[in-house]
RNA sequence: GUCCCCAUCGUCUAGAGGCCUAGGACGUUGCCCUUUCACGGCAGCAACGCGGGUUCGAAUCCCGCUGGGGACGCCA
């Protein structure tokens, strides 16, 4: 049998990191059984699906790297295939039109609750005939469902799972408006699209029962299910966008790599052993629901960080300065000619290793786009003293001759004037990296200098010295 | 309230009865490397929620308690 998994989001807004996770355990999950992902948008609230909500899941995914197969299916063009299945199961004998209305439901529930009993439909157009139906009220059609014995399901990740029929009540098919619910939707689609393993949040536990029910009243195969715990806050509370709760763009607009971002989720509930540092060609051949744990995580963003520092370090220069680029024109409002490229793709490896987001290496890489203004620490390293050094770092480099400027031979001469001047070597760079750079803190001296090149460089150091 | 699920360092986790004086990673502390800062290296601190069983032996199995989470919509 060939693996089909489904992604299943409602388009209510971003595309959640929990939403996220679940993608992609659904993507790694197929891919490493050489299956498919199928994409289906669950927009059958009307009132609360956008078009915009549709975009960003599609760029969601898109950024994360998260491919689906085939066409997406939006399940309210499907609508009139599940009142199909639904008209079905009325002439099966299999569900029942229901006379009760909102306030009615409502009163019921309250009372329930009062008397602490659960609140549940309590099935009272079971068993009535549709000619008691009072005058002018639409009726809904309710699925009859079992009522005595124990549903068991053997759940992928939760192992066997099993509630007592008496728990659930006659949940609605088709709205008093004619349109159909979540449940027989998903049931219908999950059917027709041929899904074989449904892979989605623990919140869904109790909606597997239900929806098992109409699989076996329509005699359909069930799918496998694998319910993964969700993701929850550092204080251990659900996730709340307080949190992290944020749409994936947030966290690309954060300077977040993907494949960080990917590889920190999928250590977020599945292990392989010890091994932290997971590329994607690993975890699709890793992946398993065996190995997802069953109690919910906390989001640890310092450590989604560390991990991002790792890709960064990793990730190709020349992609760094194109993720780079945009991010400085945006938020400082500085253009990047091409010259200010080349500075930023040449002392790119000494940047990189030095940030552990992309807002943080934007940071450290303005000043070889612009001479910046000297921090605190950068006007304290150019006291008197600092000036006195710089003075005699701008003489003797204006004699060096230019076809020897790399940075081992900037290494070499200013470790000699600093033996010579007996100063130490920190004393001797840092009234360099201050007219340089603007900060204390910076990649190598000899580096910056070496991008810089020799006439950018003293016409930095003059500009100080002035 | 009812039902379901969960429980190892602060956090993510390894652990499927003896390999556990409980391992790794993030964080944290100290040291080393070093032109600053990072990176890297080394070392340290730090956990099996509690109580009962079962067993020669339990982090691992069973029961109870406690604590956390989720679900109980004409939302998905």
């Amino acid at each position: 049998m060939s693996v089909i998994v489904r992604f299943a989001p409602s388009p209510t807004g971003y595309l959640h990191i929990g939403s996220a996770r679940t993608a992609l355990f659904n993507w790694l999950f197929a891919r490493h059984y050489g299956g498919k992902m199928l994409l289906r948008i669950e927009d059958t609230d009307r009132a609360r699906s956008t078009q915009e909500a549709v975009e960003a899941i599609y760029k969601g995914l898109e950024w994360l790297e998260i491919g689906w197969d085939e066409t997406p299916v939006h399940q309210f063009d499907r609508k009139d295939r599940h009142i199909e299945v639904a008209k079905d199961l009325l002439a099966k004998g299999m569900a029942y039109y229901c006379y009760c209305t909102p306030e009615e439901l409502e009163t019921m529930r309250e009372e329930a609750r009062a008397k602490k009993l659960p609140p549940r439909y309590d099935g009272r157009w079971r068993d009535r005939s549709p000619q008691e139906a009072p005058e002018g009220v639409n009726p809904v059609i309710r699925f009859k469902a079992p009522q005595t014995g124990d549903t068991v399901i053997h759940d992928l990740v939760q192992g066997e799972v099993r509630v007592s029929n008496q728990q659930l009540d006659d949940m609605i098919l088709l709205r008093a408006d004619g349109t159909p619910t979540f449940n027989l939707s998903v049931v219908v689609d999950d059917h027709d699209m041929g899904i074989t393993h449904i892979i989605r949040g623990d919140d869904h536990l109790t909606n597997m029962f239900r929806q098992f029910s109409i699989f076996k009243a329509m005699e359909w195969d069930v799918p496998y299910y694998a319910h993964i715990p969700l993701i929850h806050g550092p204080d251990g509370a659900k996730l709340s966008k307080r949190h992290g709760a944020l749409g994936v763009e947030a966290y690309r607009d954060m300077g977040f790599l993907p494949e960080a971002l990917r590889n920190y989720l999928l250590r977020l509930g599945w292990s392989h052993g010890d091994d932290e540092v997971i590329s994607t060609k690993e975890a699709i051949q890793w992946f398993d629901l065996d190995h997802v744990g069953k109690s919910p995580a906390r989001f640890d963003f310092v450590k989604l960080t560390n991990l991002n520092g790792h890709y960064l370090r990793e990730a190709d220069d020349n992609r760094l300065v194109n993720l780079v680029v945009p991010f400085i024109e945006k938020k400082y409002e500085i253009p990047v000619n091409a010259d200010a490229r080349n500075f930023l793709h040449r002392g790119m490896a000494g940047l990189k290793q030095r940030a552990k987001t992309l807002l943080e290496l934007v940071e450290n890489s303005l000043f070889y786009i612009a001479p910046q203004p000297l921090n605190e620490a950068a006007q304290k390293i150019l006291n008197e003293e600092g000036l006195q050094i710089l003075k005699v770092m701008e003489s003797r480099l204006s004699c060096f001759p230019e076809d020897s400027w790399t940075e081992a031979k900037l290494e070499e001469y200013i470790r000699g004037i600093a033996e010579e001047r007996e100063l130490t070597l920190t004393k001797a760079t840092q009234p360099l990296r201050a007219a340089l750079t603007g900060k204390n803190v910076s990649p190598s001296v000899f580096d910056i200098m070496y991008v810089l090149g020799k006439d950018k460089t003293l016409e930095r150091v003059r500009a100080i010295l002035q």
